[in-house]
DNA sequence: GCCCAGGGAATCG
DNA sequence: CGATTCCATGGG
């Protein structure tokens, strides 16, 4: 990876697996704005940031060196070489097939307080609408940065009512969103500390909140605490599992779970983004 | 009107 | 344990 400073922008020039419009439509985030083909405007780390690609660069503005190596460079996970990942992981066609669909896929590093949030407000819900209820949440909660809203910290959004938030389109997911906060507030939970912890340990703190069961759990482990062994399910990763590999029988997660865990072990987080990516892309499995 | 969404809690057996 | 039902809300 090169990049070069040049009046407040970064300018990336040399890069492997990196596709904008990829890494913030796999998913994984919510809080982005499609500007153009290939240009999108993202709200994260207290900053509101472009990132505008094209056939031989990547700029990101407004950015300078410093904010870039500090915060930009572990969120985009730039420092993980995705060719070597790849290159275990396409020894599985179907992998392989969906790597080939999106090789620019990254897993971003997320903050974990956000993404906490984020992910109980996405069970049962469609993603159009998560990011409204997030975008409803920012606005009502957090610091305006230019013409977005940043996310809340605990300490704005721990004001919040149940009667507030359902009005910021949340529904029954008001409860959950106040458990979370209320153990974090009162340190049953501490997120910083889970990244110090196995996935096993820090997913069992994450189940103590009411709302967050095995998928939202794996979803807060793989996209903010650099879990990358977990393999989060949702009814599209369940599809495309009995798709290919169950030959569409009746599974559970369970069996998916250890299945994933044999076969792709610590890059399963890797194989289930291509793989979710690629599912919901060609609607694998629908009908 | 019916169905479902990047699920999980509550309640059954 | 596993299976069922309900949960707000909005788009197809």
């Amino acid at each position: 990876m090169k990049y070069i400073e040049e009046n407040e922008k970064i300018v990336m020039t040399e890069f492997e697996s990196f596709n904008i419009k990829e890494i913030l439509e796999c998913g994984q985030c919510f809080r982005f704005e499609k500007i153009d083909e290939m240009h999108y405007i993202i709200v994260a780390n207290n900053k509101v940031l472009n990132i505008k690609q094209d056939s031989e660069k990547v700029e990101f503005y407004p950015c300078n060196k410093n904010e870039f190596e500090n915060i930009w460079i572990n969120y985009f996970d730039l420092e993980t070489d995705y060719n070597k990942i790849k290159k275990q992981l396409e020894d599985d066609p179907i992998v392989k097939t969906a790597i080939e669909y999106a090789s620019g896929i990254r897993i971003l590093n997320q903050e974990p307080f956000e993404c906490l949030i984020s992910f109980i407000i996405s069970q049962n819900n469609r993603i159009p609408m998560i990011k409204q209820v997030i975008k409803n949440i920012s606005e009502k909660y957090g610091v305006k940065e230019g013409e977005y809203y940043l996310f809340p910290t605990l300490n704005q959004l721990k004001k919040a009512t149940p009667e507030e938030l359902k009005l910021c389109k949340t529904g029954f997911r008001d409860k959950y969103i106040l458990d979370a906060i209320q153990n974090i507030e009162n340190n049953t939970i501490n997120l910083e500390q889970l990244y110090n912890m196995t996935a096993e340990e820090a997913k069992n703190q994450l189940l103590k909140i009411k709302g967050v069961g095995t998928k939202v759990a794996d979803c807060v482990l793989l996209f903010s605490l650099k879990k990358n062994e977990v393999f989060p399910t949702d009814v599209w990763v369940k599809r495309v599992m009995e798709h290919f590999y169950f030959d569409e029988k009746d599974t559970n997660i369970k069996e998916i779970h250890n299945f994933a865990k044999e076969k792709w072990g610590d890059l399963a987080g890797y194989a289930q983004q291509y793989l979710f990516y690629y599912a919901r892309s060609e609607k694998i499995g629908t009908k």
